[in-house]
DNA sequence: TTGTAGGCGTTATCAC
DNA sequence: GTGATAACGCCTACAA
């Protein structure tokens, strides 16, 4: 409640002008050392805090950069946020974050938000049902930079950084058939954005390059929650002709199903083998190992970062590579599964 | 790049003042809806955005809470987080995160950050081995509400909320007690702050009540990560008289010492039985299941947010209580998981 | 119901 | 090396 300390407070005090004061404190070159000193020791004395505010509204400009996200608490997310706030913040930058909760509504909401805080420059990962980004014009079209990650969309303006979703979908049910798998089944996402979609195609691609039919018995949409994975294992266990792989878009409804069939009685990987998707800590818990994709999360943030960051302080707005793709990695857990096994007897 | 559109262009087209303009803007009362429909109307056709830094500047204060987590990647975290998120948005706050990376230097620096940025409010659960929160005291000295959660300080203007760590430290080893176990050891955390402390106090008063003695042979200080929990395994197998309980005040170092013991045969919970912390989702996946203390995050959060909020508002300012005790809770996983192993069967 | 005017704190420009 | 001034866009007492 004590009134605000500026910089005509300490330019009062030391007889001079609010200007001097402002430049002594940015270490501005045209003041001498001795008056700096003096102005920072009674910017301390009296307790004085840099307005950011009067600065943004005279510089144009906030410093923050805006995050915009599907859902805070997954692994993933959290260490590709972690990734972009360390870059952020060794920049100088300030991170709002935002969650969509997968809700096309709440993302358009946040984008408002975000918009009228006057972001620098926005990181986002869209929700799953979102089919267009008409939302992210107004920043496009001020030049404001729009970087999207994980769930992508294709705009001649704004990077993506991803993964190939379609080889990792490949590799996935290539690998379940170097493992001798012939009925591979897949448990896909919403197929409304790329990345679920992609994956799904990859595996498409891979049977049919092994002369297999990837039938409509073989395939389950969901959520991929964790009791999403005990329902399929319920699907499995009710089939006739069960698969003897299975494909999961990602770890956890993997386990969910892998921990399910296990209670019943079903031999994994002998009955069914399984290839899961993010490589959740999850993954190296449950027995058998969960073979699965790795996909780095916080790297992924840093580098998204990272470019949002070129983007705002060069002006080379149309020099970019469209899409990033970082690797992937295939963690084959047979092998050590194997190992591990042995040591036990 | 294309110029932004303030109140008075708004006002200049319609042959208005920026004042009503600004009124109209806000709904304010005194403006005829016919007025206010052609201000909304112009705003929208001439592509205005609020200006949220002239706001700020005017009225002294940002609509932004701040909040300093020492992880952004962790299960907990990211849940109380989006809890906060959950919370703030609704009451139309903004949210900035920073991560101290248990850091007492970098959380000064993200002390002054948020400082800088004018948070209204600041949520904050401590860097492991923060001692002092002198540079809080600069929030404190302005009335800018700080709330603790999690990891947590003393100070009498300054909500905690928290688990009664101490209760669930007894309760686990009490736990283990009951299931017979007789040399129950102890793994854990930083003892700098509260958290670890209290329930490494409240597992030797379980042990004291029972007759039992908390040897320094049964006690292991870490970090808790699941490699320390192998590192620890290492160590248990290697000890003479091996415990037959071991209460881990993680969940993640609870498994890795699990897993590692099972790769050599140890029987659990036959010859060692465990309890972890923080109903990890791994906490499911591990066999046999692991019991924990369950302990809400995304709640915590909540309440977190609600709490800040509520001290932004009203100016109650001594009226709250120190310290909010959110329930914690034992998941017994031993009658589960024998089911469960009676349905393979 | 609407308008006038001044100020929130900083910084860039121009002058000395 | 330092100072005066105006401007960033909004909000609110006060006046009309």
């Amino acid at each position: 409640m004590g009134k605000e300390i500026t910089i005509y407070d300490i330019a009062t005090k030391l007889n001079l002008s609010a200007a001097t004061v402002s430049r002594g404190l940015k270490g501005h070159p045209s003041i001498s050392a001795s008056t700096r000193k003096r102005i920072v020791d009674t910017a301390r004395e009296l307790g004085y805090r840099f307005n950011s505010f009067a600065s943004n509204l005279r510089l144009q400009r906030t410093n923050t950069i805006g995050i915009i996200v599907p859902r805070l608490n997954s692994n993933f997310m959290s260490d590709a946020i972690a990734g972009m706030e360390k870059v952020a913040n060794k920049a100088g930058y300030k991170i709002i974050i935002s969650q969509s909760l997968e809700s096309t509504i709440k993302e358009t909401e946040n984008i408002s938000t975000l918009f009228n805080a006057r972001v620098d420059g926005l990181l986002v990962s869209l929700a799953s049902d979102t089919s267009s980004i008409s939302e992210f014009e107004q920043f496009i079209n001020r030049n404001i930079p729009v970087v999207f990650f994980d769930r992508v969309f294709n705009h001649p303006k704004c990077p993506n950084i991803v993964i190939d979703n379609y080889r990792a979908g490949y590799e996935a049910a290539d690998h379940l058939f170097q493992k001798g798998c012939r009925r591979i089944m897949h448990i896909g996402g919403n197929q409304t954005g790329k990345v679920y979609r992609e994956r799904f195609e990859g595996y498409q691609k891979a049977l049919r390059d092994h002369g297999l039919i990837a039938s409509e018995d073989l395939l389950i949409i969901s959520q991929l929650s964790f009791e999403e994975g005990t329902s399929a294992a319920v699907q499995i266990l009710a089939m006739n002709e069960k698969p003897d792989g299975v494909f999961v878009a990602n770890d956890a409804c993997a386990i969910g199903c892998m921990l399910e069939l296990k209670k019943h009685g079903v031999k994994i990987p002998e009955e069914i083998a399984f290839v899961g998707f993010n490589n959740d800590p999850m993954a190296l818990v449950i027995e058998p190992n969960l073979t699965t994709i790795d996909y780095p999360g916080e790297e992924m943030g840093e580098l998204g970062a990272t470019l949002l960051l070129s983007l705002l302080n060069n002006n080379n707005d149309d020099n970019f590579e469209q899409t990033l793709l970082l690797p992937h990695k295939l963690m084959d857990r047979q092998s050590s599964q194997k190992a591990a096994s042995l040591e036990i007897k």
